[in-house]
Formats: structure tokens, C-alpha cells, sequence
RNA sequence: CGGGAGAUGGUAGAGCGGUUGAAUACACCGGUCUUGAAAACCGGCGAAGGUAACACUUCCGGGGGUUCGAAUCCCCCUCUCCCGGCCA
């Protein structure tokens, strides 16, 4: 997922969003969507522990806080000399109807009209500085979610099946995807440009076998299959948290607010941005197959050989929207779907529990499932379930209507599974002396 | 890409300068009736901010303008629908 920013100073902040926000806002209404400021003012000790967990700084919420009491004062300010005006203007309209002179009021309104416009920007001002810091704000991370820096801090939490012992050197996916021709990295780099490839044949075959066979397990776990656009719009990107921090991140459509998608997370969660979910139909599990499209940007050097790190790469995706008393419950079912399709697989796998450091923008809780790669003699992320509680559902303003009242729904995505990488997993556990490649019996029947 | 129409609450659909946050219908929720359900009748029913609760503010696609006052008038943008061209 995301690189984390390290150790954000407020002046950093400021700039990073100051460009893409200014564009977007162009585009679209500045809705005031964002982190829990009411949460951050009444419990600022703790807010500010949590977030420090994920390298926030104190003077950021403070700068919060009081940008918040700021944007408070100045509203109630102007509200009520609105209100006095909205008055005044009623009470003309009903003196014109019964002929009574009107002049006098005239005079009141003329008078509150002119201070109005200052008051007015003086509370757009604090909104906009308000929401620019608050919109790259990260999530709160869960309680236990351990400490940390990076990946090196982060947590195992269970080993899925040995690594089988070879009596041979395991070759590298690169060397078993040419040797069987099933990758061809020099014609991908040839049509696109670098970290582009080619699958052919038994690979393209296999490609769309595993696609097939994520979206029919999926389902039997209770996930609805859909199809949706690739290309999204800047608000959707927003709502689940890429814009505007990340946007270095992201292929975006020449000339239009329009962005290649980086996982389906970005649609499927969206599906129901700015709608009011009736409680009952809770939760909702949606799973859909879409290419993905990422820069990594800040990833120059790694993985440049092979297919681990593409521009352009298959995924199958969960998404759960859920009632925020259910997320917990929805989350392990989540990873442990995950993790049953890599032992249909026979692929030796674990569990990780990301720490504060490593953890992404949006997510409270994540835990990373990592393949076992004998070429490389590495454990390496196939797929990441996150919750992300109602941070999403703030941005996106997905809201559940329960006993009349609107709430936040929880959100919760994760990947079943990232399908380039698994087909590299099958390549190099599976592989023969000869550098031939035993199929899976899961797969026979989708071959 | 060219020509026409439109954008209002969950949906349909009135309103076209004032007390309309918005008629009406359907949907939905609560009640009466019923063994239970349906029907009928009565009541409620958009959202965000704000408050202890009221008050109050904002929102009729988005932005700007006219006006004491705008869903209603003017300008710009976006989107949708229909007709024509192009095309998987």
C-alpha cells in the first residue's frame, strides 16, 4: 500500500495538499469531511498518543484544535447577524404587503449587510485552513496495534504451512517465467515502458484461471461479484483517502479530474459514497476484479526485476461495509478468506500485524498476509486487510440509518488476492527440477 | 463531436420572487382495528452544522450575480436524457 510519510511537520503538510486541493475544490464543494475533530477536542491526550503512533506530531493537533475553535467562533459570529438579517428581511416583506413604510428597516438591513461578507470569509477562511489539515490527517490506529517504525517492527501472528525443502536450487519467478514462456518482460517494457509485462500463454491462461477462481470463492463466502469502472473521479479518491496526500501515487487522466484506479477498494467503496444504507441490509460484502494502476513513485530500485512490483497488476478485491459494532467480526473473516485461498493453493504462508509505522493512511488495523517465495528465500505481501473504521465513511459519507438517527458505517477492505503475485507464489513453490511448473487442483478445472 | 430538453427530499413529481425546507403520491416507520396478516383510518417521516435542550445557520446539481428577500430571475460550469454523426 501507501508509504507512510515520516515524521510530518505542519509546514510539510501544508504544502503537500495546498496544489491538489486547490484544484479540486474547483471541481468540487468543499463538504466538510474529515477525521473526528469532537473525538480529538474531548480526548486530546489520548488522540494525540494514538496518532503519534503513526508519527503525527502534538503540534498538528494543536494547530487542529485551535483552527476548530477558530472556525467555531467565527460561524457562531456570523450566524447570528444572518439570523438578524433573515428577521429584518421578513418583517420588509410583510410591511410592504400591509403598506407601512419600509425605509427604517431598510437602513437596519443596509447596515448589517456590511459587515456580513467579512464575517462570512473570515469563517471560509478557517473552514478551508481547517479541512486542508484535516484531510491529511491519518486514522487513529486500533488500541493493538503495536508500536513501531517500519516493517521490521511489524508482528507475525501465525505461519500457514511449511516452506516445502527443495533438493535442488529454486529458480526466481523472472527465470521460470521465461524459461516456460509464460512472461515476457522485454515486450511490456517495449509497448509501455518500465515495470510493464507481458503474460502469455500457460501464464495468460493461469492469470485469468486465478481471477476466476478468487471471484467463485469470494462469492461462497458471501461476497457480491461487480464490474466497475476503472477510471474514477478526484471526490471518490478522496473518499477513501488516496487525494490529496497521495496523489504522486496515482496515473491521472490527462486534462480531466479523472484517476486510473490503484486498487478496487477506490470503486467498490464508493459505491455507496454520500448514500444512507438502511441498517438492515447490513453488512455489505462486495468483491470485484479490476486491473490496477499505481506509480511507485517513492519505490525507485526495488523489485525492478521481475513482476512483484508492477505499474500495471491484477487484483481480486473484498469490501465490507459494515455496522461499526460488526467490523471486528467481518475483519478476521476477511483475512481468514485470504488465507484459505492461499492453502487452496498449497501456498506456505503468515499472518502479520502491522505496527503504528507501517501502517497506511487510512487504516486503524491491518494485517498483512505474505507469501512464501523459496526464489527469493522471502516471505512477501500478497494481500492486505485493513479496517478502516469510519474514517473512509467520514470522507465518503457513507452513513447507516439506524432508530431514525444517520451514522457512520465502518469500511473495511482487503485483497483476495493480488493476482500477479500469486501467480509468481504458484511459479516458484511449485516448481520442478526441470523448471517445469505443477498446477494446483484447485485450478485444473479453470484451465 | 453537433442539435434539443432537463437537474427539487428514498422514488415519482408540484412549486417559477416573500411566512415554502419545500404541495401531492408512492415507499418507509409508529398506532388503532385483526387470532395473525392485508385493507382502512390516525400520526410521523430529507440532510449538515449548532445547543444541555431550544433557538439559530446552511443545503432544491456546483460556482458567481441581481434583490430588503431566490428553489424561483441572470451568467458560467458539471452531469443526465432524447435526436444526429463516430465507434467497441
Amino acid at each position: 500500500m501507501f508509504e507512510l510519510a515520516k515524521a510530518i511537520s505542519l509546514q510539510k503538510y501544508q504544502m503537500i495538499v495546498k496544489h491538489t486541493l486547490d484544484i479540486m475544490l474547483q471541481f468540487f464543494n468543499p463538504r466538510l469531511i474529515m477525521i473526528d475533530l469532537k473525538y480529538i477536542q474531548n480526548n486530546f491526550e489520548e488522540a494525540s498518543i494514538k496518532l503519534s503512533k503513526k508519527g503525527v506530531g502534538q503540534d498538528v493537533l494543536n494547530e487542529l484544535n485551535d483552527l476548530f475553535q477558530l472556525l467555531k467562533a467565527a460561524n457562531s459570529k456570523y450566524e447570528s447577524m444572518k439570523a438578524e438579517q433573515n428577521k429584518l428581511s421578513k418583517l420588509f416583506g410583510e410591511y410592504k404587503q400591509k403598506g407601512l413604510d419600509t425605509n427604517e428597516l431598510k437602513d437596519g438591513i443596509d447596515k448589517l449587510k456590511v459587515q456580513l461578507p467579512s464575517l462570512l470569509e473570515e469563517a471560509r477562511i478557517a473552514d478551508e485552513k481547517l479541512q486542508n489539515l484535516a484531510l491529511v490527517i491519518p486514522n487513529f490506529p486500533d488500541n493493538e496495534v503495536p508500536e513501531g517504525k517500519d516493517e521490521d517492527d511489524n508482528i507475525e501472528l501465525k505461519k500457514v504451512l511449511e516452506p516445502r525443502v527443495f533438493d535442488f536450487q529454486p529458480k526466481e519467478h523472472w527465470d521460470l517465467g521465461e524459461k516456460n514462456g509464460w512472461i515476457d518482460f522485454e515486450r511490456g517494457v517495449k509497448l509501455a515502458k518500465s515495470r510493464f509485462s507481458v503474460l502469455k500463454g500457460t501464464g495468460a491462461k493461469l492469470e485469468r484461471a486465478l481471477i476466476n477462481f478468487f471471484l467463485d470463492t469470494n462469492a461462497k463466502a458471501g461476497f457480491e461479484e461487480f464490474n466497475v469502472p476503472v477510471i474514477n473521479n478526484a471526490n471518490m479518491l478522496l473518499g477513501t483517502g488516496q487525494l490529496p496526500k497521495f496523489e504522486d501515487d496515482l496515473f491521472k487522466i490527462d486534462g480531466e479530474e479523472l484517476y486510473l484506479i490503484p486498487t478496487a477498494e477506490v470503486a467498490l467503496t464508493n459505491l455507496y459514497n454520500d448514500e444512507i444504507i438502511d441498517a438492515s441490509s447490513l453488512p455489505l460484502l462486495l468483491t470485484a476484479y479490476t486491473p490496477c494502476f499505481r506509480k511507485e513513485a517513492g519505490s525507485a530500485g526495488r523489485d525492478t526485476r521481475g513482476m512483484i512490483r508492477q505499474h500495471q497488476f491484477d487484483k481480486v478485491e473484498m469490501v465490507a461495509i459494515s455496522h461499526p459494532d460488526k467490523s471486528d467480526e467481518i475483519f478476521d473473516m476477511m483475512v481468514q478468506n485470504a488465507s484459505d485461498l492461499l492453502t487452496a493453493l498449497e501456498l506456505p504462508h503468515r499472518l502479520v500485524m502491522l505496527c503504528g509505522g507501517d501502517l497506511g493512511f487510512g487504516a486503524s488495523k491491518t494485517v498483512d498476509i505474505e507469501v512464501w517465495l523459496p526464489g527469493q528465500g522471502k516471505y512477501r505481501e500478497i494481500s492486505s486487510i485493513s479496517n478502516t473504521r469510519d474514517f473512509q465513511a467520514r470522507r465518503a459519507k457513507i452513513r447507516y440509518k439506524e432508530d431514525g438517527k444517520n451514522l457512520f458505517v465502518h469500511t473495511l477492505n482487503g485483497s483476495a488476492l493480488a493476482v500477479g503475485r500469486t501467480l509468481i507464489a504458484i511459479m516458484e513453490n511449485h516448481q520442478q527440477e526441470d523448471g517445469t511448473i505443477e498446477i494446483p487442483d484447485v485450478l485444473k478445472k479453470y484451465l
